[in-house]
RNA sequence: GCCGAUGUAGCUCAGAGGUAGAGCACUUCCUUGGUAAGGAAGAGGUCACGGGUUCAAUUCCCGUCAUCGGCUCCA
């Protein structure tokens, strides 16, 4: 017998060689039903397979992210399977599970395949999983295992079985398709019910670009067909939501060939909505002490060989801009901070000064690659709502603290409600990657840890992902239909003070070195404005929409009053246009109501008449006859709620 | 940058080796309207750009550029 322990802390003696099917069909028969793998001591496990230890033991099903995982990773199992039957001969790469998903690299070989040969593939997949076998696990000797992928002429598993122990190796079985795999598999294929391939794309083996490019094939299954159309729903809502094509749609912004890729152009509607972001941020900020600065766009070979920029990304990033006569270099600013440095050098400061705070909305360049550009959210030239705080080192806990209220009290007031903070370190096993001394290093993680912990925001550690002059804390937003995004940054920096050599005068009269901190509450104006149009669909909150209002004249006859009611109602910034087509009043309505201007403003004979306006909200919500002031009064009120 | 796909009117897209079509939008006219599409007429395209094959190319081939899906990269 084996003591085993369940997450509720109770503890059961079972037979030695359970299986955890076994433990869930003791608790019931839905469990058993429903599990699809275990964590065993923390190790994850084949639902068959046997236990011959005293463990903790976890049952997870879908609702798990280990269960889906499982089950994803047995689905790539299934279409490799299916692949191999359809193109025999073909070599297979890595099958994992993903985040919504999983996915297969493969080398085709002689074979070409497009995206109208994955219902084909769909379909034999439907059959092999219907035939409802098991996942076989056996254990290979390294041997073993060599000579079965020589005889199947497939390097890419050779090279991964090469690497890996004798004794650690195992493969996996179903039909006829087995594959080099740690596991854990679910029971029976026949849980498979819905599956779905997405796309094709290239990857690099191992990721190397200079390596052979393979063939992925994306895809995602379900238990139950339902679910599957769920997800395709809101890949479709996702694509009705996608900025570039509502960007276009309702002229916020748009890219021009000439002007050059990756280069947005901001349209009046646009920049109506990018204003009112940053007028928001620029009252928020005043009334944290920051002070705004601007700078220019380009900046001195110099400065940067003094940052560290020209030395660490060098000739490939920046491109000089050279003076016709006296042979200076001069660089498009990728970065707002060095500039920010000699603004604090062009004065003395005393410890009672700090922190300093500067701001700017710093237009910065960067050569992204071609093919990564992508719509608002990957661009060329951006602009950073960016801030650099000088502090003391006793002072850099408290700030940190504040500028996380800040990006706090933006995210709530956008309306984004469901957030996460990540913390990224240092990679403890690659110290030489970072600049900076490692008792600073330490002291700024310190500092970022305590400072999240005291104001009780939940967070997680990332090693290995901070930058290479410091620490940072990143946001990461869920958008209205589930996706993650990051967005906000707060970034530690011992290293630009040192090469600036910036300084304050202590208490005790002597100079010290000030901490720098670098924050994006938005991160960049166009990836967040990108984010906002995805959140919600286009249809913004009354305060930063472009359009707030339409008026719809009845007829010709009340065009004037419809400017009067438009004239007023300018006076308190509420802006939109009037519709002035000759068309019927039910057109006007529907265009208006696909616009999403959030009211509608109905005049005609009896509004003239009673001095009042018809008010609709987008959605058909009717409000009826009332006073122009009163519609002010709603809007003006709706509006200050959010902005106080 | 790499692999693949795509590029036709302002937008969404159809089409074919013999120099182009629809819907919406736009303009004009008629209609003067009451809470989600009134009617008619018109205008609008070197078919991304540059080569090649051909009697003939927007269509086939090659290259370039851009967009899209991925990969890689990201101060």
């Amino acid at each position: 017998m084996i003591n085993i322990t369940l997450p509720d802390g109770s503890r059961k003696k079972i037979e030695n060689g359970s299986t955890p099917m076994d433990i869930a069909k003791s608790i019931s028969e839905g469990l058993a039903r429903n599990v699809l793998c275990a964590s065993v001591n923390g190790e994850i496990w084949d639902s068959n397979r046997p236990i011959n230890f005293d463990a903790k033991i976890i049952l997870h099903t879908w609702k798990d992210k280990e269960g889906k995982m499982v089950f994803w990773h047995s689905t790539s199992h299934i279409m490799a399977e299916a692949l191999e039957e359809l193109y025999p001969g073909i070599k297979f790469g890595i099958g994992p599970a993903i985040e919504n998903g999983f996915y297969y690299d493969i080398d085709f070989g002689k074979y070409t395949i497009s995206t109208e040969d994955l219902t084909e593939i769909e379909k034999k997949m439907k059959e092999i999983a219907s035939k409802k076998v098991t996942f076989e696990r056996i254990n290979i000797t390294k041997k073993d295992a060599i000579s079965f992928f020589k005889r199947k002429k497939d390097e890419y598993k050779l090279e991964l079985i090469e690497e890996l122990e004798d004794g650690e190796i195992t493969f996996y079985r179903q039909n006829k398709f087995t594959d080099l795999c740690k596991g854990p598999h679910i029971t029976s294929t026949g849980k498979i019910k819905a599956i779905k391939l997405l796309n094709i794309a290239g990857a690099y083996w191992r990721g190397d670009e200079n390596r052979k490019q393979l063939t992925r094939i994306y895809g995602i299954s379900f238990q139950k067909q339902k679910d599957l159309t769920e997800h395709l729903e809101m890949l479709e809502e996702a694509k009705k939501r996608d900025h570039r094509k509502i960007g276009k749609e309702m002229e916020l912004f748009t890219f021009s060939k000439k002007v050059g890729q990756g280069l947005p152009l901001w349209l009046p509607k646009g920049t109506l909505l990018r204003e009112k972001l940053e007028n928001f941020l620029k009252k928020a900020q005043t009334k944290a002490g920051y002070l705004p600065v601007v700078t220019p766009h380009i900046g001195n070979k110099d400065l940067y060989i003094c940052s560290g920029h020209y030395e660490k990304y060098g000739v490939d990033s920046f491109q000089p801009i050279k003076t016709p006569n006296d042979d200076e270099e001069f660089f498009l600013k990728p970065m707002n901070c060095p500039h920010h440095c000699e603004i604090y050098k062009s004065k003395q400061y005393s410890y009672r000064d700090l922190p300093v705070r500067f701001a700017e909305f710093g237009t910065v360049y960067r050569y992204e690659q071609s093919g990564e550009l992508h719509g608002l959210t990957r661009v060329r030239g951006f602009t950073q709502d960016d801030a650099h705080i000088f502090v003391r080192p006793d002072q850099l806990k408290e700030e940190f603290i504040s500028v996380i209220n800040l990006v706090l009290y933006v995210f709530n007031s956008l309306e984004f409600k469901d957030f996460k903070a990540q913390i990224s370190l240092r990679d403890p096993n690659e110290k030489n990657k970072y600049i900076g001394s490692d008792e600073n290093w330490d002291k700024a993680e310190n500092a970022i840890i305590e400072a999240a912990e005291e104001i009780g925001l939940e967070f997680i550690k990332e090693y290995g992902e901070a930058a290479f002059y410091g620490p940072k804390l990143d946001f990461m937003v869920r958008d209205a239909i589930g996706r993650e995004w990051q967005l906000g940054t707060i970034q530690v920096d011992y290293n630009l003070p040192e090469r600036f050599e910036l300084e304050y005068t202590g208490s005790d009269n002597q100079k010290h070195r000030p901490i720098m901190i670098h924050r994006a509450p938005f991160g960049s104006m166009e990836r967040f404005v990108a984010v906002l149009i995805e959140h919600c669909g286009g249809k913004f909150p009354l305060w930063l929409t472009p359009d707030q209002i339409i008026i719809l004249p009845i007829s010709e006859k009340y065009h004037d009053y419809a400017k009067k009611v438009s004239k007023y109602l300018k006076n308190y910034d509420i802006c939109g246009p009037i519709d002035t087509r000759a068309e019927t009043t039910n057109r006007k309505i529907r265009d208006a109501e696909v616009s999403k201007i959030p009211y509608i403003i109905i005049v005609g004979e009896r509004e003239e008449k009673e001095k009042t306006i018809s008010v609709r909200e987008h959605g058909g919500n009717e409000l009826g006859i009332m006073s122009i002031k009163n519609l002010k009064d709603i809007i003006t009120e709706e509006i200050n709620k959010i902005i106080t």
